[in-house]
DNA sequence: CCGACCTTGTTCTCTTGTTCACAAAGTGCC
DNA sequence: GGCACTTTGTGAACAAGAGAACAAGGTCGG
């Protein structure tokens, strides 16, 4: 499959799995994994681990395994980890302050580099180390900061006039926590966390355990698709 | 297609989203809407919206459309939303913390019955009108208010233990924060949120676009694959 | 140097999901 | 009451993804 270049949407959302999987076994001093082994802490299928990494034009070796360290290098390489991607939250209400003050997105070098407000009464107050700063703001904090990645924790009403203002300014990547429909020009990519979905499949679910599980098998409701979002 | 009860994952997963335009033009004084015009404000494809409200046993009228009420209802009860779900977050920190005090949730129907947390400095302080309890309690706590969902807020080395701790108490559908892999027996439902995973996968088309939209095309980064998590 | 053993890379098949296209069904004007 | 028009419901083609299975390739003990 020599060094093919277009990888499945599906494999790209796994690496990152991946990723975290082999970070983790090389703190423990393994050098070399196996795809069975990495499948099992991944908790995916083997055959698939497989694949997964023949799309990085992989080197496994057969017999072995794969070189842990190798893996990482080319797996951050193709995601693009090897620097820091700068981000800016807009929208600094309860949501959009917990992001903030969420360590999780530096560690793993994306910094929060802007917060991001319209409401001129949060505009120049200091917030986890920064001052928010003004909507009308972001093409100059775009410019000055490098900001490569638009977070949109507004209400559900504002989202979309967020949007487009980031794809304006030139930030082409966009995480929208805003439970509204939001929709960027082709250039753009843009992902959505919807936590207030999650809870309804969730529901979804928890009311067809309830009915008894006689009538599950019946009602096709198998492990897998529950399942699936994991 | 008379009632038929297997309702496809992917399908399950768009219900929320047409639930919440429904009810955005419901406000609007909407009484009837076609599959067309829904589809444009779900922000996906006509057929796909007829074909997953077709699954609802639906009774849209040809030439007319869905009436909104009608969908509402349905969906409502598809949906197992005619009723509360009271949520546990486990894990006080930063993450748990926020969504604690985010009040999407109970607008929603899924109230924030119970804080837990395992560090004895936290557990019997008061966080947003609920006293942090216990994780010891879970089992008492999944009786006394009928807890449903279990929301996992915790560093990833607690969460699998966590996990387990939900089952065993009975509450079969978990909502998983914690950037790790976590595994539940077939029974419970398991979903998962992982920030850094959207960040990363972000970084990964963002970097694409950066070496220039004419080799883009060649690559085969398409902008359906881009969106497709939207 | 050879053979037993292991693990990868890849092909093939099956399942799931998406989209098109069109017949069926109902509305409302004339 | 009939006819033109609109919109649904669904069959069928197409695309994407998952997983089983196996040949190819490499290791390591003897």
């Amino acid at each position: 499959m020599e060094r093919q270049r277009r990888i499945p949407e599906a494999t790209v959302a796994r690496l990152p799995v991946y990723l975290r999987t082999l970070l983790e076994v090389q703190t423990d001093g393994v050098t070399t994994i196996s795809s069975e082994r990495l499948a099992e802490l991944a908790g995916v299928n083997a055959a698939k681990v497989r694949k997964d990494l023949s799309y990085l034009g992989s080197f496994g070796t057969r017999g072995v395994g794969y070189d842990v360290d190798h893996l990482l290098v080319q797996m951050s390489r193709e995601l693009g980890l090897t620097r820091d991607w700068p981000v800016a939250i807009v929208g600094v209400g309860n949501l959009g302050a917990a992001l903030a003050n969420y360590g999780g997105f530096g560690d793993r070098g994306f910094p929060v580099a802007a917060l991001i407000d319209a409401d001129p009464t949060k505009v120049g107050t200091t917030f986890g180390g920064h001052t928010i700063r003004h909507l009308d703001d972001l093409p100059a904090l775009v410019d000055e900061l490098g900001i490569a990645i638009g977070i949109i924790a507004t209400p559900a009403a504002g989202a979309q006039e967020v949007a487009d203002r980031l794809v304006a300014a030139g930030v082409t990547s966009i995480l929208n926590f805003a439970p509204a429909v939001v929709t960027v020009p082709a250039q753009a990519t843009l992902r959505k966390v919807d936590l207030a979905l999650e809870l309804q499949v969730l529901s979804f679910y928890g009311q067809r355990d309830s009915i008894g599980s006689s009538l599950r098998e019946e009602l096709g409701v198998t492990a897998e698709a529950k399942n699936s979002a994991v």
